[in-house]
RNA sequence: GCCUGGGUGGCGGAACAGGCAGACGCAAGGGACUUAAAAUCCCUCGCUCCUCGCGAGUGUACGGGUUCGAUUCCCGUCCCAGGCACCA
């Protein structure tokens, strides 16, 4: 027997995919199709073990369904358009795209040596112009069809990183990347107007069963969909006066307004008045604070009174009207309707600047006296000082009240959204330039189809002055306009990367293809994405992007299907000694060091075994040499017996059998089911585990010596399953040991074993067996057997007698071939 | 504060639909083989108590409830992780 050595055999059988293109797929309407993607990675220089874990469960997945018949698809590429390469630019003087191909070459060479099953003709890297240039050609088609547009805004800016940051790109104030505080910096940018796929794109996460709700309640949460009504109040002079609330049920307890400090008519209103100077003056304090120090859910609520009162709708009472911190403007219309008795926020207001209080909703229980509240009562009740509304429920107030505002035409019903569009402009070298020409005279002009693409130059300077380098290089930005032939200038900011990844999954159905940026045909027949699996990180940004894109390629007629991705799985993250792995802690494990140490198939089967997909991983290097142990024994196992076993045609059933033999072939369908079963459901830990126990179970089986040819027949049907079942998950030392047993290896990568449901039955049970709910007694007993002869059997059990002793039996209750109680008392 | 998850041995984790809690693996202890070590194989392994047995009790964050029976269902509490958060 040779040993196992997993050099040699990975090497070899990595060879042998690579020269039969072993996971070239082409599209096939007489097969089902199954598009496996994983995340495609960052080309950050070479994978680490959270790439390790992700592409090991996607590959477990696409060779088992390829074993099942499937026609699969489960390409690879690179999101390979990003700061780090400009970094690396700055830092060493190295050309960001020799830089990203360099390390796309090596981390290429390293996927190859984890043995991951890749269709690599359908391989992207965003970078290269053959992908961005489609990119520029969907931003024409977007700016035609009104979605993506300039504007001047105040944008999440990040100091460190020197760019502008999309609202999803900011967390806690911080920069997603770096981690830096982000600013608050007034500039002129584009945006896709995600907004207006506000509803549908809501609407859908309950519409997509395959996703963990976790990702779609974020996403939810994320777009922020609250219904309610626009009020028109009213100014002292007629003019409008517009608020929106989620609880018109409190509109006759309302105290004050407030206005956002940015509002147009806070300045407004306070002209003339002896308000104007304190106004401005509170406008000005406000306005110089940073919106992160702004949104502290700890700030003191400060406001100054405008000079000015509203009329309310209802009630007809004047409302003096204030400007505060606390409203935002970009939210609803940037005024709020104030009822201090009802909303902790208005009540904290109003105490500070000793403003009335109207209690209108009362407790079933209690009186509320609003001189005595010490905070806003927010909880169900009934109406009270609300004149035609008293007595009514709130929550059905709030219908009513929307119902009478409509029918005076005081109010419209509304539905607003926290969602923002989508800001893609970066002031940033390396990425997807923006196909946009700026002229004197002609304005903002698209660059002419016929003019695509826009080529990122390759060879210039790249330094840090918190601009793109393009906008100081001449012979990109110089240009002529398209439309009246003077000198222009070229816009010099590059697109969001999160632009390339919101696509990237429909042009692997097509890589090659030149003529537009998707076929249709092949699109239709690959998508939607029946898999996809990927950090939990980007449960928003990502994975929210890519629905919006997906929707407006949609409408281009592009594709087929409204969302993307069918099923989701969020994988956890590699954890060692309690934090994620990375640098600065120093407990990163290299996927270089496991492979030249253990091999490809232990690095794989541990990071499958050690803890179920969706739940973080805690790494042990002892839980490797578990799992490099396991592959020795299966070794053994094989490669012991294939000589002796050579001649002999593997059973997995043998009519009449008993004992042992009856035993194993049990064990062997049984075995098969659950692993079938547990792919099927990503409990890849629980699968292995349990062709672990069938591995145990052979080698007891041949300790205990077979019996002759028919037991030689056995072990090698019990074998040949174990190798079947082990294949997606170990491919490499599976290969070896079926070839070395003079196993079809071609046949084994279409050959997921089935199981016969009579022989996964045992006809012995071992029926549990409790008096009073306790355990006190497990016996065998044959599959069916009646409940009176069962009762009977267990009733003479010698424990069961000692507990009954003295007892009366009041009943018994029977499960089945699993369990008998009996209570007594 | 709101919305998701989650809490099971020394550890990672099992238990699919309410029916033997702790599969599988790691670690630990004991033994076999060996001149020795490694490797391999065998045994023990939730906790407590005792008369050490074919023993008793107890045990899935905590407190209740439903049930013959609850890790699983219901109510309440605590803790941990992630997300959102003056969003009107």
């Amino acid at each position: 027997m040779n040993p196992y050595e997993p050099h040699a055999i990975e090497e070899k059988w990595q060879k042998y995919w690579e020269e039969r293109e072993a996971f070239r797929v082409d599209e096939d309407p007489s097969k089902h199709k199954y598009y496996l993607l994983e995340m495609f990675p960052y080309p950050s220089g070479k994978i680490h073990m959270g790439h390790v874990r992700n592409y090991s469960i996607g590959d477990v997945i696409a060779r088992y369904m390829t074993m099942k018949g499937l026609n699969v698809l489960h390409p690879m590429g690179w999101d390979a358009f990003g700061m780090p390469a400009e970094n690396a630019a700055i830092e060493r003087g190295i050309q960001p795209a020799t830089w990203t191909h360099e390390n796309i070459d090596y981390m290429r060479e390293q996927l190859k040596r984890l043995g991951f099953g890749y269709d690599w003709r359908r391989e992207v890297a965003t970078c290269d112009v053959d992908y961005y240039r489609w990119e520029q050609w969907m931003f024409l088609k977007m700016f035609e069809k009104g979605l993506v547009y300039r504007k001047s805004s105040p944008v999440n800016f990040c100091p460190r990183c020197q760019t502008v940051l999309a609202n999803e790109q900011v967390e806690g104030g911080n920069c997603w990347r770096c981690g830096e505080e982000v600013i608050q910096k007034e500039l002129t940018q584009w945006f896709f107007a995600i907004t207006k796929y506000a509803d549908e794109l809501h609407e859908y996460c309950d519409k997509l069963p395959g996703w963990p709700e976790k990702v779609t309640s974020m996403q939810k949460n994320w777009i922020g969909k609250s219904y309610g009504v626009e009020v028109h109040f009213t100014l002292e002079d007629g003019s409008p006066f517009t608020i929106f609330t989620t609880r018109p049920d409190t509109l006759y307890g309302v105290t004050f307004m407030v206005l956002a400090p940015e509002h147009p008519l806070t300045l407004e209103l306070s002209l003339g008045t002896s308000q104007e100077k304190e106004v401005a003056a509170f406008v000005q304090k406000v306005k110089a604070q940073d919106r992160s120090f702004r949104g502290e859910i700890s700030l003191e609520k400060e406001g100054v009174f405008t000079g000015k009162y509203a009329i309310n709708p209802l009630t007809g009472h004047r409302i003096p009207i204030y400007v505060g911190n606390f409203v935002l403007m970009e939210y609803g219309t940037g005024a709020i309707m104030a009822v201090p008795a009802h909303d902790q926020r208005d009540f904290e207001f109003a105490k500070e600047y000793g403003l009335p209080v109207i209690v209108t909703i009362t407790p079933k229980d209690r009186e509320l006296n609003a001189a005595s509240m010490d905070c806003a009562y927010v909880d169900e009740g009934v109406l009270v000082n609300s004149d035609r509304f008293d007595g009514m429920n709130n929550r059905e107030a709030i219908g009513a009240i929307i119902d009478y505002l409509e029918e005076k035409g005081f109010g419209t019903r509304t539905v607003n959204y926290r969602l923002k569009d989508w800001g893609i402009s970066r002031q940033r070298y390396w990425g997807a330039p923006i196909p946009i020409i700026y002229c004197d005279d002609c304005g903002t002009v698209p660059v002419p189809e016929k003019d695509l693409p826009v080529v990122l130059p390759v060879d210039l300077e790249i330094r840090m002055v918190g601009r793109s380098p393009l906008a100081d290089h001449a012979p990109f930005y110089e240009v002529e306009c398209p439309v009246c032939k003077k000198k222009a200038r070229r816009e010099t900011d590059t697109m969001d990367t999160f632009v390339e990844s919101s696509w990237y999954f429909l042009r692997y159905a097509c890589a090659d293809y030149q003529d537009g940026p998707l076929d249709r045909k092949r699109v239709d027949y690959w998508m939607p994405v029946d898999q996809y699996i990927g950090g939990i990180e980007h449960a928003v940004l990502h994975l929210l992007y890519s629905r919006f894109f997906n929707r407006v390629l949609n409408e281009l007629g592009l594709v087929g299907v409204r969302e993307p991705f069918k099923n989701l799985l969020t994988q956890g993250m590699v954890i060692k000694d309690g934090a994620k792995m990375s640098k600065s802690k120093g407990n990163v494990v290299d996927p270089n060091y496991l492979i030249e140490k253990y091999g490809a198939d232990t690095a794989r089967l541990f990071c499958l075994f050690a803890a179920p997909p969706e739940r973080d991983l805690d790494w042990s290097d002892q839980g490797v040499e578990g799992s490099y142990r396991f592959l020795q024994r299966v070794w053994r196992l094989a490669a012991e017996h294939a000589g002796s076993l050579a001649a002999v045609t593997a059973v997995d059933q043998i009519p009449g059998a008993g004992g042992d033999e009856k035993q194993l072939i049990h064990k062997i369908h049984r075995t098969i089911m659950k692993v079938t079963d547990d792919v099927e459901r990503f409990h890849l830990n629980t699968a292995i585990a349990s062709i672990m126990e069938l591995v145990n179970m052979t080698y007891k089986f041949v300790e205990k010596g077979m019996d002759g040819e028919r037991g030689k027949a056995l072990l090698k049907g019990s074998i040949e399953a174990i190798l079947r079942l082990l294949y997606p998950f170990v491919p490499h030392i599976v290969s070896e040991l079926w070839q070395t047993m003079g196993g079809d290896v071609v046949l084994l990568r279409s050959s997921w074993p089935s199981w016969d449901a009579e022989l996964v039955k045992e006809e012995k049970v071992m029926i549990a067996v409790q008096v009073n709910g306790k355990l006190r007694d497990t016996c065998e007993a044959d599959r069916g057997m009646g409940e009176d002869a069962l009762k009977e059997m267990v009733f003479g059990l010698e424990k069961v007698q000692r507990h009954l002793e003295g007892k009366a039996v009041r009943k018994t209750i029977v499960v089945p071939n699993k369990l008998i109680n009996i209570v007594c008392g």
